[in-house]
DNA sequence: TGCTTATTTCGTAACGATTACTAATTATCA
DNA sequence: TGATAATTAGTAATCGTTACGAAATAAGCA
């Protein structure tokens, strides 16, 4: 099943309709799976297959696909709301090198933390449904070569 | 050396004054370490003790603070700023547990990463700076006896 | 002490992201 | 088809935050 098969899906499955208008922003999540879009990114995105497209209605889709838990929304600082597409196994293994150099943004997927959560369970009686997980330093190449001039490193504050 | 002169001295390190709202503010923060203020609460409560301090002198004085690595200025997600006095040793050893029932914000001094970030130093040739670890779960207690009620929980949400 | 200059504060206007609202459009289904 | 519900578009309103100009305060110096 292709990805937005499964997605319609997940949509059907509470009784929401996968519209076009929703298809075309899930597509350009899907396009760009590996950023953290903004809903003004995803808004002049999207415009380009769907013109007629309004602001508000990216608001409303990347509300709802978050409350499905189709995306992840975050916050990084830099006062807008990004979004991230998840896949249902990655809930706890997602997490983010920002850097002060260049404000590039990556992301890591490892199971880091599932030794920590169960002490969480064993000492705190705190069952964890989710974390969040963003060191901030600098790569030690850009520090070096001044990578700030770097096209791949996209800002995000 | 209290804490006021401590800080006093981080003021007058970087040229900047404790003026008499600087210190009712930084008061304020002092007398709530453990809650995660937002500007709108700081102000609140520093006009019992200060009535005429402007709204804007808050947001003013907790960014020179965030400049100057007193406070750290955080995002939960619920669209609001909020900030926390940190200890110069902290950084690397303060992480959150929010729970999804009573909105409780719990803060946790350990220094369950420093493995984490000398693997990332290693193997990504990332140096950490800071790092932020929130968990988003429940207390079992919660769950158990609709902790909803308890008055000692502050939703941040 | 007085004068000058820089810093800080105050109140409010402006800004930008987000939400709310109304009318229009589209889908559902009896 | 016709009635009802869901969705969208466009825009006004809201809310947290920042910017700005004038007034107040502090610092430097003759």
């Amino acid at each position: 099943m292709n990805p937005i098969e499964h997605i319609a899906q997940q949509f059907a499955a509470q009784n929401y309709k996968l519209t076009s208008q929703r298809e075309a922003i899930v597509q350009v999540l899907l396009d760009n799976e590996k950023d953290h879009l903004s809903v003004e990114e995803v808004y002049m995105i999207v415009k380009h297959s769907y013109p007629h497209l309004g602001l508000a209605t990216v608001y409303r889709t990347l509300e709802l696909l978050t409350e499905l838990h189709i995306v992840e929304k975050m916050n990084f600082g830099d006062g807008v709301a990004r979004y991230d597409l998840r896949g249902d196994e990655q809930a706890h293994m997602h997490h983010h090198l920002i850097c002060n150099v260049c404000g590039k943004l990556e992301e890591i997927k490892d199971d880091w933390l599932v030794d920590l959560e169960s002490r969480l369970e064993r000492e705190y009686g705190f069952t964890v449904t989710d974390h969040r997980l963003d060191f901030k330093g600098s790569y030690n190449s850009c520090k070096s070569t001044g990578c700030k001039k770097d096209k791949e490193c996209k800002a995000v504050s």
